[in-house]
DNA sequence: CCCTGATATTGATAATCATCAATATGCGGG
DNA sequence: CCCGCATATTGATGATTATCAATATCAGGG
């Protein structure tokens, strides 16, 4: 249903431009893009900060709707997006979801910045 | 006719979290959501790319609206939300606007990723 | 002093997005 | 087997946003 590398694949160019376009291309800029429009939120910065600080490394959506002050399905919603960017792993244990950082993800959305 | 430090003063706030919110709060959340919504378009991640890919450091309104294929009116308008983000730097010598990435900045932005 | 060219601003429009209410799904307990 | 709870999905709505056309600003040249 989605075939979103967004962060993965980061290695999908040759090391060197091809003569004529040292620049970012546009595909290739539109996969950075996806990534900094999942971080370009307030409400989804939170919860990356939230997950990312607790203890266990993850929380589940009940432990986040209070703090966002946000209802249920939109902060589902703001997490299925940090899921596709990549940002995010979840993993459903009995009734409840769990939510923790995909390692290193975010060093290396950091890392895109350094590529342009 | 602005208020928005966005980068710059990336030190409004004490450097120990006040007790009871280990998490990003509300403001700062929305500030750091500034630089990312300014990353957070595929065409402004290439005006980045081609100006630091200059080899003078800077470029101007001309010679980025050929390879963006958009109107130059467009360009202006998302080179104004790069400088109001503190990404670019803009100065006008004669007819011409010359532009050219803040030192650090993109380090900064990247820099906004650890400390969430 | 007007004219040309480069850039910025304004106004309008279509697309995207954040949010909520309502509903669906699916697990665990009685 | 039905019920309640946690989460996900759908549909609708208001707010941003990206883009363009038209116009304004403004420097330099004739």
């Amino acid at each position: 249903m989605n075939s979103l590398p967004t962060l993965e694949p980061a290695a999908d160019e040759a090391c060197c431009a091809p003569a004529g376009a040292p620049a970012l291309g546009a595909e290739e800029a539109k996969q950075k893009a996806l990534v900094f429009k999942a971080l370009a939120d307030p409400n989804r910065l939170r919860l990356l900060s939230i997950v990312k600080a607790e203890a266990t490394g993850e929380s589940c959506v009940c432990d986040l709707t209070e703090p966002l002050d946000l209802g249920q399905p939109t902060v589902s919603h703001h997490l299925k997006i940090l899921v596709d960017a990549g940002l995010l792993h979840r993993e459903k244990r009995g009734t409840w979801a769990y939510y923790s950082l995909v390692p290193g993800a975010l060093e290396q959305a950091a890392g895109l910045l350094a590529t342009l």
